[in-house]
DNA sequence: AGCTTGACTTTGA
DNA sequence: GTCAAAGCCAAGC
């Protein structure tokens, strides 16, 4: 049937949209994890796409220093080699961090379903 | 098959 | 505002 083949073709390229929403984050902004997961449509999962940016490619592949919690935590710092890195490249790219948390966080946060 | 863990979020106190 | 508990889905043991 149809819709088996659609659901095989959702299913499987969950983790592929989170890659591309990740990597089509502007520089200098940032996004959440929850934010991510209701762009794909998973807004309950919002775990697991921090479980595939972690276990599905390796990192700097994409800008998965972008990508920070709901309190604008970089909560996935010590994901990074070295982990201060994470925030290294946010610094780099404009976006300050302090204490372990992005600055303005608000501000600079990027919905990926309001600007798509 | 079941239990624990995890780069989270939301809700209630 | 913070703190604790529940919900959620997938992987590892």
């Amino acid at each position: 049937m149809l819709q088996n083949r659609d659901m095989k073709e959702t299913a499987k390229s969950i983790e592929q949209v989170v890659l591309e929403l990740v990597r089509m984050i502007p520089k200098g902004r940032v996004t959440s994890y929850g934010a991510i997961a209701k762009a794909i449509g998973t807004p309950k999962s919002s775990r697991m796409v921090g479980w595939i940016l972690g276990h599905s490619v390796e990192i700097g592949t994409y800008p998965a220093h972008r990508v920070v919690n709901r309190s604008g935590l970089l909560s996935g710092r010590h994901h990074f080699r070295p982990p201060e890195r994470m925030e290294q490249l946010l610094t780099s790219e404009g976006v300050l961090v302090k204490d372990n948390k992005v600055v303005d966080f608000e501000t600079l946060f990027w919905d990926p379903m309001q600007e798509v």
